[in-house]
DNA sequence: TTTCGCATGTAATGTGTTACATGATTTC
DNA sequence: GAAATCATGTAACACATTACATGCGAAA
């Protein structure tokens, strides 16, 4: 039940709409928890129901503001301190890499370098956006700069691996 | 729709029952793909009504067993050469890290220094299995281990960055 | 003879994706 | 006035999890 999490995170720190929320995830949480607008608009009534989140202003065209509560506040902690993170691994990228010996070895070789050369323009991207962002405008993004961080390790660790899988492929 | 490429390449490097496979889903491909039972011989009766993978023998207490056809083979080298993999990121142990700000500094710092641990541990589980396994005892293991030395990198990297961000909370 | 491991399947529920459907406001 | 952006929502479908339900065969 993540998004439930992440759009309560988001509240924590600012008001915001549907919309809002949507342009959030495809920004700043795009690396880390990918959702569709349907899933915000549905989650955000959900968590209206059980009064973890409220419309705290309307605007044009049919804009809903939404703020979160008390509650929804001890229950953002609650999911912070007490509940274990799930972690449920699914990398297709990875998946592959079993059944590389389907493959030619120029085929798999091909594929591993598209793989270094994807986390090498992967990493440039991160460096452009770390320059290109504010940083210590809001709290959220103190934080965010760690997982930048998180981001751009993990980049750099994956080209150096396919580089070196690339390697053990000849013998 | 990568689950029916999972249990395609796994059969395409040995017959096996649904109860194998499933076996072979909480081993080998633990921390690559993860899959229920149910999930395991429902696709297996997908796959096998496309005719992509065959019972090709029964065994004691309604035992099937099954292997790829030329048509699943077709399919997952398709899938592996053609088939851009899916790159959905959601990791709900670094959501949390977004939204550290909610928690106070003791706090954070222990749920990263709890990250930083869980990797540590996790890096010496994968050198035991690492020790363990036969290698070269099938063609699925040999590119199996360029899979585990990824997850090697991957919890060195996990620990490090953990130990790094908990020094970037103190100011 | 009882326990453990092998073995398969279904049903209900929860989560995520894609496509459809609509319309107001701002900017050029 | 046309186009872009803001803005919300629903429906159908696909995929994943949990729980239920059953029973054979081997070994202790």
């Amino acid at each position: 039940m993540s998004l439930r999490h992440a759009v309560l995170g988001l509240l924590a720190d600012r008001r915001a709409s549907g919309y809002d929320l949507m342009k959030l995830f495809e920004t700043s949480l795009a690396h880390v928890w990918s959702a569709t607008q349907s899933q915000v608009y549905g989650e955000l009534g959900k968590l209206a129901d059980a009064d973890l989140v409220e419309v705290s202003a309307e605007g044009p065209r049919g804009r809903k503001e939404y703020g979160i509560t008390a509650a929804g506040r001890a229950e953002l902690h609650r999911w912070l301190t007490e509940v274990e993170p799930v972690r449920t691994r699914r990398s297709d990228s990875l998946l592959r890499v079993f059944f590389l010996g389907e493959l030619t070895p120029l085929e798999a070789r091909t594929y591993l370098l598209n793989e270094a050369e994807r986390s090498a323009r992967q990493l440039a991207g991160l460096r452009q956006a770390e320059a290109a962002i504010d940083w210590d405008e809001d709290p959220l993004s103190a934080h965010g700069r760690l997982a930048l961080e998180y981001g751009k390790r993990l980049s750099e660790m994956h080209e150096e691996w396919a580089r070196w899988a690339v390697e053990q492929l000849k013998p």
